[in-house]
DNA sequence: TTGAAAGCGCTAACAT
DNA sequence: ATGTTAGCGCTTTCAA
């Protein structure tokens, strides 16, 4: 076991004062030529690398962003902390991860431990499976954390003192009923998702709201209200609305709408398995546009919501918090639609 | 902005000692329950939580380990990664990550970032996309590591004094091809991956070892081993087979396997496009058992490595040998076989 | 340009 | 059972 090697070792061996060292590692002052070079020497000599923690304990900046997130297993996490690593990484930050498993006691743990570990600031990302989490957790979490800590989520809830990312559902669903609408679709059903999942909800709100005016025939059985949001969920989803319009004996619908993408996927098995194509029977189309989509057949029409540039957000908010510039309160992802062949039957390929 | 809040800070209102705090906190030696009551309250008062940097200063244990992994947007690290988490936890140790994307600078960053922080010890997920990495690269950055860090890998080299969890990959291929034999397969091909990866050249080799036991017709003709290890790579692979054996007037293969899922997968899209069944027309399976896997169709037969005792494998590497438990340097990962429709039309369902 | 010394927040050995 | 004190490894005044 090799001696511990820290500035001291250095310092002494090149004869110098340990503050030199620290200039020579932080560039933070002049050293001469020759000395620093001397240290430079030892420091690669030795693989010297300086302690985080120690300097942790005398600078104001840790350099670190603590990021929870539901389940790094599910593509919509993965791809929101990538992007915030890599946002975080051009400014010299680094994220330090901890998944909750939708468990709200892990979800304490982590901001305690977040805290512990004196992160600057602290990312929530809310996301699709923000149901396990109650408004109320989120208040009595957030009261304990110190004004001085940036906290930043995606979760949609109004009345809490914090920055919020989020993405603009309203306008994400605009899209994809503008784009049905202008294919000839009337009878567009809603598919999948809870009512307690407040971007569920605003979407289903949204679709009341809007559908009529993009000429849809707003007939409340199309609305299938229920389940998760994974593709066995998806498919028995639209088996039940099979079952249903089959005994009210209405007509089946032009076009599905998946509450998210794997929804919609089930929904296309579900089609499938009834013998139906897709687009030329129904059309599907959902959100997200996670990395399934553009495998499945066939590829699935979708609302992308730039996960680079929300993770940029994220990251900048609390960056910006940070260094005193008090970033809007609220900021919104912008969506863009990515028509595929599942609502296009003109498009070439898959 | 809230005045910092120490073990100073409790230990003057409660008028006691800061040992006596630091006591209560670690729980480390009997303290009054007079004064316990009055610290524990203090603590809930001010929300105070002790600082991890001070405390990796004095203590030898971070309870941190570094995991290095090429991009966990890639479920194969996305489940490693976290059954890596899930097995820290258990034994109170978090998890450090830093995703490579593969780039060589940037790994090299991330040893040095995580000596910095000073993990207690390092995994790192070679994998699948190993092949960027060369073995030369990895003998610099570990000469480099104290040896008081453990630091165990997932690739496949030898002459590396290091830790070593590993998949059995000839296992895995063995179990394949059994599989495919008992079925009455004569014609197997082999398809994707690229010789410079270790994985990729043991099945190769495997196959032509133990494949002419196992009933195949030898014919390197349908080895199709180039490519990487994606779905659309998969199935331009699976195309040029095609080819191939049309110029040379020769079958088409019982049975194919891919290097991977997502290569296997690709090569099921080029054999539907080809207007073949599979499974009655060609059997196909593949490697990694990824969540795709089940939602294709039909759901692929593959092979599974349990990522749950894999990362269990690879933390108690670690942690044992933090422990002075002097682990054995190389195990082996029991992968076993997932049969499902792609390679069996007996099965029900999809 | 360089060094001495204090301090960051905590733990642990030693004393009481 | 509790307090005193000396580090842990670094940065940062302040002097020189």
């Amino acid at each position: 076991m090799e001696r511990k090697i820290t500035i001291y070792t250095i310092a002494k061996e090149a004869e110098v004062s340990p503050a030199t060292v620290s200039r020579v590692l932080n560039n933070s002052a002049n050293v001469s030529t020759e000395k620093r070079q001397k240290i430079e020497h030892l420091i690669r000599k030795y693989n010297f690398s300086p302690s985080a923690l120690a300097r942790g304990l005398t600078e104001p900046r840790r350099k670190v962003i603590g990021l929870i997130a539901a389940d790094v297993r599910n593509p919509f996490y993965a791809e929101l902390y990538v992007s915030c690593e890599i946002a975080a990484a051009k400014k010299d930050y680094s994220i330090m991860l901890i998944n909750t498993f939708g468990k709200v006691e892990v979800e304490k743990q982590a901001f305690t431990k977040l805290m512990e570990q004196r992160v600057d600031g602290i990312i929530h990302l809310g996301g699709v499976a923000d149901d396990e989490v109650t408004d109320h957790s989120y208040v009595k979490l957030l009261e304990k954390l110190p004004s001085s800590v940036p906290y930043v989520t995606t979760g949609k809830f109004d009345g809490i003192d914090c920055y919020q990312v989020q993405i603009d559902e309203a306008k994400a669903l605009d899209l994809l009923m503008k784009h049905l609408s202008q294919n000839g679709k009337h009878r567009v059903a809603l598919l999948g998702g809870r009512n307690n999942v407040v971007s569920t909800r605003i979407k289903y709100e949204r679709f009341l709201e809007k559908g009529e005016a993009m000429g849809f025939s707003m007939d409340p059985d199309y609305l299938e209200n229920w389940g998760y949001y994974t593709i066995p969920k998806g498919e028995e989803t639209m088996d039940a609305l099979f079952d249903k319009l089959k005994k009210k004996r209405k007509p089946l619908p032009e076009a599905v709408i998946g509450i998210n993408d794997s929804t919609a996927i089930g929904a296309c098995e579900s089609i499938t398995k009834h013998g139906l194509r897709i687009p030329e029977d129904i059309s599907v189309v959902g959100y997200d546009n996670i990395y399934m989509t553009q495998i499945v057949e066939p590829n699935l029409t979708t609302v992308d919501y730039n996960f680079v540039s929300f993770g940029q957000k994220l990251v900048d908010t609390v960056i910006d918090s940070l260094d005193g510039k008090e970033p809007v309160r609220k900021r919104l992802v912008h969506p863009t639609l990515v028509v595929r062949r599942s609502s296009d039957s003109e498009r070439s390929g898959s």
